[in-house]
DNA sequence: AGACTGCACTAACTTTTAGAAAGTGCAACC
DNA sequence: GGTTGCACTTTCTAAAAGTTAGTGCAGTCT
């Protein structure tokens, strides 16, 4: 009954192409969009846009973000090869964040539709109360 | 001590512009990217880049989606402005769904993030292995 | 000198959210 | 006449997110 869909990564085409697909329930791929696109993934990788920064100087730009959470985001970008760490062992400790060559190409996208959805803003406060007022109306 | 940042929605410019900014806690933009970006949104947005389709049918598109979320990640996007939805009273009902012009500018920049992330996913896994023997080599 | 803050996290606990299962009411199909 | 499909909503449980506290040492403030 509960089919489960899989990607075919295994199978190659004629090609030479791994197949790979988003809409596919185990395929891999879902996973790193998530860790991509989840809530703090993208402020990450936007925020990490704009240079290198030491783990609380992003804490302090990407507002709201609980430490916890912005660590593991960061690790889980850091293992797709998204964000490179670099620690120095020192006393306090000192950790520096930045994009890697992939990395960059992905965010400039992201910011790209951070700026987009910014910029709509205004038609979708104005769709939000269109939509209320037909529903309480 | 806990301070929480705004954006400016209610100021302008002097180009008559409205402020938002998806860092600020509190902006309606990080809302409205999250309903975009979620688990679910991206997968809908991009289902729905192909063209106009049923609940049911959008269901068995984005695999293992439930209803439950499905019709709540529909209704945010439907709030949002990014997705109509024309339903016909008969019985059994038929519900079709579709991108908003606004929805298809942005759809398109979601396709475009998936098809990145698909592309790069040897990297990524490859990039898996490295991390993971790292730690527990 | 002694308290306080910052550094980059992790661990334990609580709250919020997602997911799974069942219910709705009717009609077409077998 | 039993099953399936339609588009959902409601209830309950499992998983994720958020909160708080702790680490160990060095600078800054008083």
């Amino acid at each position: 009954m509960s089919e489960v869909s899989e990607c075919a990564v295994e199978r190659e085409t004629e090609h030479d192409q791994l197949l790979f697909d988003v809409f596919a329930q185990r395929c891999p791929s879902r996973a790193t969009l998530e860790h991509l696109t989840g809530r703090w993934g993208v402020l990450a990788m936007a925020a990490l846009h704009d240079g290198t920064f030491r783990f609380n100087e992003l804490r302090r730009r990407v507002h709201g973000v609980s430490e916890k959470m912005l660590a593991q985001t960061l690790q889980a970008l850091e293992r797709d090869g998204f964000v490179h760490r670099e620690a120095q062992h020192t006393i306090p400790p000192k950790v520096e964040y930045s994009l890697t060559d992939r990395g960059k190409r992905t965010a400039a996208l992201l910011v790209e539709l951070i700026h987009d959805v910014e910029a709509q803003m205004p038609d979708v406060i104005a769709a939000n109360q269109r939509y209320d007022a037909a529903k309480n109306g």
